[in-house]
DNA sequence: GGGTGAATACTCGGATATGGCCTGTCCGAGTTGACGCGG
DNA sequence: CCGCGTCAACTCGGACAGGCCATATCCGAGTATTCACCC
């Protein structure tokens, strides 16, 4: 999985935190990240609806939704695509005994197993929000938001 | 995901109907597989003790254990490997007001999410066998196993 | 002093190189079975 | 007819290229601020 979906996991959990639009600059020396590829990254955020972005001074991202309305599984799907995990080519098809025109990415038992897998962590993954998360980090570390605030500020 | 991953699984199902060892071209030639490279993949099945091999003529592969002991994912990290598909580089220890020494593999909400997540993901493989499958097919095309004997002796 | 306009600095956004891993291929080592020869 | 030794064919196993995507970077388009200037 795309090192970035780590990156915008927290970009995600900070910026719920601020009101302010954040540029990349910021965000980026904030975890000593490589700004131009960050981004990248926030602009793919962008085009799936999770973030807005502003252009100019005091420009940068902000969440365009509420943190409980942004799931762990939107972000991973807006960086790593739409695509399952296991991709089905339906070799089976090559086999003996076997009709055109069936869709073995139905009929497969293999594939329908993966698929069950996969739809299990979707499941966790659709589960939990931005909100959740920060509402566990902010359970064991109630400094944290003020710490992400200030630090913001420092860098801004 | 490999794409070596289907091929895996469809050749560890084959290998369930028949007793005596299948060399890789026989295998490769009944999906239409290119069979260089699918022999590299059963070679790996071989380093993670699923399938055993022989060589010279009536040489080739077969199942280690029984199809209950195959589990889908025991396949899937023989062939992807065992690192987890989401992978914390701890960038919060670059945060502010955090301390060294800390595993942010463990501490990190977001790495639990996401290892929580994984886990499901992993224990749906883990209770899947290729017997499981095996059956399940067998259930919906009971001439399945003949069929597929049928077609490796004619490749032979 | 207030308003206006251009200049300016800042930010996003997409177009552009690079590296590593998945994909695909080839040839050598080892082993088994077959065959021919001799007893 | 039986046993043995050599040979040959077959198979695995690892070493060797090619292509594609993730990674990383840079520069241009657009915009809000700022500042100077004029009324």
């Amino acid at each position: 999985m795309s090192r970035g979906v780590e990156w915008a996991l927290h970009a995600c959990l900070n910026l719920s935190w601020l009101d302010d639009p954040v540029p990349t600059g910021t965000l980026a020396a904030f975890y000593e990240l490589p700004s131009a590829y960050l981004n990248k990254q926030l602009q793919t955020l962008v085009r799936a609806g999770i973030l807005t972005s502003t252009s100019g001074p005091r420009g940068g991202f902000r969440l365009a939704r509420a943190p409980e309305a942004v799931s762990l599984l939107d972000i991973v799907v807006a960086i790593e695509g739409p695509e399952e995990l296991f991709r089905c080519d339906q070799i089976l098809s090559k086999g003996p005994g076997e009709h055109a025109g069936v869709d073995y990415r139905q009929s497969c038992a293999f594939a329908r197993a993966m698929r069950d897998a996969e739809l299990a962590w979707r499941r966790e993954l659709a589960g939990k929000s931005v909100a959740d998360v920060r509402a566990d980090v902010e359970h064991g570390h109630p400094e944290a938001p003020a710490n992400t605030r200030a630090r913001i500020a420092e860098l801004r």
